[in-house]
DNA sequence: GACTATTTTTAGGTATTCCTAAATATTATT
DNA sequence: AATAATATTTAGGAATACCTAAAAATAGTC
């Protein structure tokens, strides 16, 4: 049952295709090479090997694309299980800020027991989301439904909060930080730019609007809530 | 001034290096082979590419060993630091045996952060010694200095203290532990087997005897201790 | 001091994971 | 449908860190 246990290498393609996958579409070569700082013709070589491997942990064709076979899915799972406990307990017992704890998390995610996971997810009390607001895989490696959406789908004028930033730059973090864009964050889209997709937001909780870019805004999760 | 990084097998080859000359011998190319477990023709290329090396790591001439320079002291004292360090967090934070920490240890010591380093060892208060009574080398990469001396050096009928149980087999840990050989132990020798170098032991605070073979005992190092 | 046993080194080889350059397949454009 | 642009794959190579087998050096014994 407990696959063997895989490279770095190949935990990071696992995990990297998993992401990609995850839009419903297949993680194509270049997405892959762009994704993992690695060039396209080493990405074609790795996934024809993760392909042959027994059992396979991806499923491929020829210039159409990887998905994970369910083997390689839960091994996604666990690296990413992984990941994010990390950056949670980075953030909870070392007291981290939610921008340092990408680089640290990514070394150390490759080498930790399942001992050492199931320790600091009961020190933390099993959390279900990391520092970012990502849902953490549970013991069995099931990923939380979720029902966040990128901003820029939101309609304008309705009242949402922020559940997800999925950015690893620390300077982006620390200024999203400092805009007050974290997890939890109430805000509303008062208006969209019709030609660079900019979107004017406002925070009720420091009635204040910004605007945010393209390039930052399909970072930010949210979901609807309420009206009060 | 700061080294560039260097690999896992290197740090391992450095910390076995200056485990092994801190007798006083240069580390033979078979008894770092046995401690690395790797066969001594791997062993002999290595040390060779550690002492070509800019700048070099180790000091060697063909068969007679390897010394470390003052480069590779550094380095090896930052894994050392690293592993003790992350042995004491694993016992005092996480809750961990003695007997479980080594091998976790020995895979996150190479991938931790000199942040992660400053982090724990601040959580722990700077702490100078791992939970099997090993020093812990200073921020400053210095080493402790120390007293002890192996148990089997202790003259009959002198008052000591266990400072340190070198050993990493998780069995022989709990072993010891269930005797009450643990660091901050009182004991005495109050007989040497003559032709196998048997101890046998008194250990004052749980008014018994027991008796060590010199396979265990060597292991065991104290420090004299006042009467009182 | 010669001889044997042991240790160490050299030579050549393998697996992993990356690379570059060239060839090929796919997609987009006219 | 042909061509151009882009994406992908193949082919061949490099670095790291191991391996085995054979040669050479050292150490121990008579």
């Amino acid at each position: 049952m407990m696959p063997k246990d895989l490279t770095e290498s190949i935990e990071n393609y696992l995990k990297a295709i998993y992401e990609l996958t995850s839009a419903g579409q297949p993680a194509s070569t270049s997405s892959l090479a762009e994704r993992l700082n690695i060039k396209p013709a080493s990405v074609t070589g790795m996934i024809q090997h993760l392909a042959d491997v027994q059992p396979p942990l991806v499923e491929y064709s020829k210039h159409r694309g990887a998905t994970l076979t369910a083997h390689g899915e839960r091994a996604a799972l666990e690296v990413i299980r992984h990941h994010r406990l990390i950056e949670t307990y980075l953030v909870e017992a070392l007291g981290y800020s939610w921008d340092e704890v990408h680089e640290e998390a990514c070394r150390l995610e490759h080498v930790i027991s399942e001992d050492f996971e199931q320790r600091i997810a009961a020190a933390l009390g099993h959390p279900q989301r990391d520092p970012h607001g990502d849902p953490i895989p549970t013991t069995e490696l099931v990923m939380p439904a979720d029902s966040e959406f990128p901003l820029p789908a939101l309609e304008i004028g309705s009242a949402a909060v922020v559940r997800r930033v999925k950015a690893s730059n620390p300077a982006l973090l620390r200024h999203l930080k400092g805009l007050g864009i974290i997890p939890g964050a109430r805000l509303s889209v008062q208006a969209v730019s019709e030609f660079d997709r900019n979107l004017t937001v406002h925070l009720p909780a420091r009635n204040a609007s910004l605007v945010l870019g393209a390039a930052i805004s399909k970072h930010i999760w949210v979901d609807l809530v309420e009206e009060e």
